[in-house]
This record gives C-alpha cells, sequence and structure tokens, in this order.
DNA sequence: TCCCCTTCCACTTTTGAATTGG
DNA sequence: ACCAATTCAAAAGTGGAAGGGG
C-alpha cells in the first residue's frame, strides 16, 4: 500500500482525487475493486509510466485487470473504462524528468472502452478477474476501430466504470460507479522517454522477451545475418547498422539521474525507503502553476455520492473539441480535488463522474450555479466545456450512447444493428464513422461507448 | 538543431485451424 | 464418428532504430 506522499512526486502536485493514494482496493457501498497486479504497477508508477500510443493502436502494459466482489450475482452489469487527462498539461522529457512543456492540447474525441463480456451479471464478474487486455490506445483522432484516443505527451489515467444495466439500452438509467487507482496513471508517448520504464516493460512484457539482456537478446543480435540487414538495408534504404552495440543498451545518460539499479528494476521494492528519489522523474517543482489551472476551489468531487441515477440525456454534440485554455482538464480538477490529500480519506468513495445531460442551449454558457449539485450536471458545451464538466463526466450524455450501444453484448448481437429510430439521421452517421457497421462480433464489443467529447 | 512521430525490423507470444491418435 | 491432444502456421504484440517533418 502506498501512501499518498508516495506518488505526490510523481504527479509533481497533489494527487487527483481520483488518484488519491491508498490500498489497492476501492470499496464504494458494497461494491468493492481491486488492481491486480498492484505491484507490478507500482513498480511502473514509481518511475513514471509510459504507455506507448500509436496510429493502429497499441496494447497497455501493464494492462487493466480488476477483481470485483459485492456486486448482486443475479444482477447485470457492464464494465467501462476510459482516460481521463490527470491536468492541463503538456510534459516533455528533459534530461531525467518530465517537464512541463505547455498546455495540452485540445482533447481527442473521448472513448470509452466497454469489456466485451458487458453485460454480464454480478457472478460471472466476480468469479474471476476481470481483464482489459485488448484496451488500445492510439494517437489516431480519426481512428475507426474504437480505441481510445490520447495525445502523446499527456498524462493520463483510467478510470473503471460499473454500471448495473441489463443491457446496453438500460445503462443511462443506471446506477454506475466509478472506480481508479493512482498506479495506473501514466504518460502516452510514441516512443519510450525513461529507459528505466523501457527496462520493466522488457522485463515483465512476454512479447518483448526478445530485448531482455540475457540470452534472447543475444541470440537476436547473432541472428541479425548479413542477409538480414541486406535486406532491411534494401528495404527501407537504412544503411546496415552495427547491430553490435545498438540495442538493448539501458545504459544511457538518461539513466544517469538515478542511483545505478537499473540492472535489478524489477526487484527494487525492498528498497522501499528511497522510493521517493526514484520519483524524480517529474519536476515536483511546478506545483504552483499546475494548480492554478485547475478549477480546485470549484471541485465538488468528494460531496458526491458515490450512487447517482442517470436518467434522461439530452442533445448530443458529436466531435466536440474543448480548449484547454479555456476549461480546466478533467483531470486537473480530478487532481485538485486530492482535497483527498493525504491517505485513506481520500480513497473513500468518490462516485462523481455520473451526470445527467439534460437539454441545454450550447450558446449560453454554463456557470457553476447551472449544476445543481450532483445529479443532473450537463455535458460540456460545445466551445464552452462544462466546467466542472470533467469531473461530472456524463459518459451517458445525450441519445449517442444508445446510437453506439444499439447492439448490446456481443453475443447478441453479432452484427450491429442499425441504430434506434428516434435517432437522428446525424447520429447514425457518427456511428458509422467509429466503425459502426463494422461485422465483426470482437470489434464490436470494443465499440466506443462515449466515442465523443464529454467534458 | 531539436523534438516528436512514423515506419520497418526481428523477435516473441497467442490463436486457431489442421492433423493425429485413442 | 467422436473427442481430446498435438502440431504448425499465421496473426498479433513487443521495443529498437532510422528517417522525416515541423
Amino acid at each position: 500500500m502506498q501512501s499518498i506522499r508516495d506518488f505526490k512526486p510523481n504527479f509533481s502536485g497533489p494527487p487527483p482525487s481520483s488518484m488519491a493514494a491508498g490500498p489497492d482496493a476501492y470499496l464504494q457501498g458494497n461494491m468493492r475493486m481491486t488492481l491486480e497486479d498492484p505491484e507490478l504497477w507500482k513498480n511502473f508508477h514509481e518511475i513514471g509510466t509510459e504507455m506507448i500510443i500509436t496510429k493502429p493502436g497499441r496494447r497497455m502494459f501493464p494492462h487493466c485487470k480488476i477483481n470485483l466482489s459485492g456486486l448482486i450475482p443475479c444482477a447485470k452489469y457492464i464494465l467501462l473504462v476510459d482516460m481521463v487527462p490527470v491536468d492541463g498539461f503538456r510534459y516533455k522529457w528533459n534530461k531525467e524528468k518530465w517537464e512541463v512543456a505547455g498546455k495540452a492540447e485540445p482533447q481527442p474525441p473521448c472513448r470509452t472502452y466497454l469489456h466485451p463480456d458487458s453485460p454480464a451479471p454480478g457472478s460471472h464478474w466476480m468469479k474471476q478477474s476481470v481483464s482489459f487486455l485488448k484496451l488500445k490506445l492510439t494517437n489516431n483522432t480519426l481512428d475507426q476501430h474504437g480505441h481510445i484516443i490520447l495525445h502523446s505527451m499527456h498524462r493520463y489515467h483510467p478510470r473503471f466504470h460499473i454500471v448495473q444495466a441489463d443491457d446496453l439500452f438500460s445503462v443511462r438509467w443506471s446506477v454506475f460507479q466509478t472506480f481508479t487507482f493512482p498506479e495506473t496513471s501514466f504518460t502516452a508517448v510514441t516512443a519510450y522517454q525513461n529507459t528505466k520504464i523501457t527496462k520493466l516493460k522488457i522485463d515483465h512484457n512476454p512479447f518483448a522477451k526478445g530485448f531482455r539482456d540475457e540470452g534472447t537478446t543475444k541470440k537476436r543480435r547473432s541472428n541479425k545475418t548479413p542477409a538480414c540487414l541486406e535486406k532491411r538495408a534494401k528495404t527501407s534504404g537504412a544503411l546496415i547498422r552495427d547491430s553490435e552495440d545498438s540495442p538493448t543498451d539501458f545504459c544511457r545518460s538518461s539513466y544517469e539521474g538515478y542511483d545505478g539499479e537499473e540492472g535489478d528494476l524489477p526487484k527494487r521494492k525492498e528498497v522501499d525507503g528511497v522510493k521517493e528519489e526514484r520519483y524524480s522523474p517529474w519536476a515536483a517543482d511546478r506545483e504552483p502553476s499546475v494548480r492554478t489551472e485547475s478549477p480546485a476551489g470549484a471541485e465538488p468531487r468528494d460531496i458526491y455520492n458515490t450512487e447517482q441515477l442517470v436518467p434522461a440525456p439530452a442533445s448530443y454534440q458529436p466531435y466536440r473539441f474543448h480548449e484547454y485554455g479555456k476549461s480546466p482538464s478533467p483531470s486537473s480538477s480530478v487532481g485538485s480535488s486530492s482535497s483527498s490529500g493525504s491517505g485513506r480519506s481520500s480513497f473513500e468513495s468518490r462516485v462523481p463522474d455520473v451526470a445527467t445531460v439534460p437539454d441545454h442551449d450550447p450558446s449560453k454558457p454554463r456557470t457553476h450555479e447551472d449544476y445543481p449539485g450532483v445529479l443532473n450536471m450537463t455535458m460540456a458545451q460545445a466551445g464552452k466545456p462544462a466546467v466542472i464538466g470533467h469531473h461530472i463526466y456524463s459518459p451517458y450524455g445525450g441519445e449517442q450512447p444508445l446510437g453506439q450501444w444499439s447492439g448490446a453484448g456481443p453475443a447478441q448481437y453479432p452484427h450491429p444493428p442499425p441504430p434506434p429510430p428516434h435517432l437522428t439521421t446525424d447520429y447514425s452517421t457518427q456511428a458509422v464513422h467509429h466503425g459502426y457497421h463494422h461485422g465483426n462480433v470482437a470489434e464490436w464489443s470494443q465499440y466506443p461507448l462515449f466515442s465523443y467529447s464529454c467534458w
């Protein structure tokens, strides 16, 4: 179990409420969610987790795997994951740590990953761990595979939503709860910046075995026959490189800021006493500026109930990009709510990101007064993202979810059904835009629930 | 020049169809 | 004919590194 203090350096700021440190398990109401492989996650988190994002989509590693308990065995639930910016900044890797490199870019379309088993009875979710292995991250804003779209060099953290609903149609009427784990936050990158992270990934990811120092790596190197090199040179136009001294050398300069333990990173746990020094990847001195960007004061997160109804929706706004300059990032607020501040209290129930999406005149600027408390919060408005829309995240806003969910579980709908009759033409179009027409069942299960900007 | 992104490579694991044996 | 176990090839997933663009 890590204390709040443990995480702080990595976030270079008060941890988001949702990121508030604490045990690896959440207890909300009767529901309990536990993160699997917490130690592995922590190992990464201590260094500053990075996740590769690519155009075709890249899996996470470590991937999100959770255990659930406290669900009603016979009731059906839907499990969702989405990614929330940790703050409103863009970062760069400078020497041995991450530094702010400016404001965050406008958020890409917000997407949510629906677990392929959804909907399934509580007993199903509880009988074994729930893996989100196939969740993929992309930097392709035009992605049509339903992958979660992120910006490179930005920080995010996953949120897990549990929705009690018999089918996808009834989700918006359902109670749902949101869980986050501090150690799962990460920086999206197109190439690894921190060599420690690279090594950790190589050491733990079976697909990267070929890059491990011992044995296989050498084999791999030696396998680079002249023929291979020639072939490569021919195809890529690259010169034959000296394969002897290029790869798998982790003792690069970026390592020098660390205490030279790159050789045994995976076993670092026993040196917890010096944890904070390893957090160095995050520049800790930029705190003040960070906070100013966040609607910290307005963070009502902690007053939220742990359960909320999600009643009728309203208009939905396709492809709404909101400008960070005008509105704080979801996560920044999330972070600010770290009223949490310390330890366990902050880790207690907060199921904030629930809201309804009443019709609202987009031209009418929203104020805090427009949000009458924990319920009936509106989604971000076009051009004027909800000031607190991030924490009042409204995944089921509008009828859009219906459009995307109109196919229930893969089993029921081998082919995505047409949008409900009441949906507008635009609506259907949007769905198609997101690969709605794919016939592939597995694909279908990955379609975004909230594929549009939702804060 | 620097930073970041894209692309290709070699390697590994995973997956699923085909084959084999009882 | 059926089923389980095994084999094998293709697909998918890795990080490294070069090259390109802004």
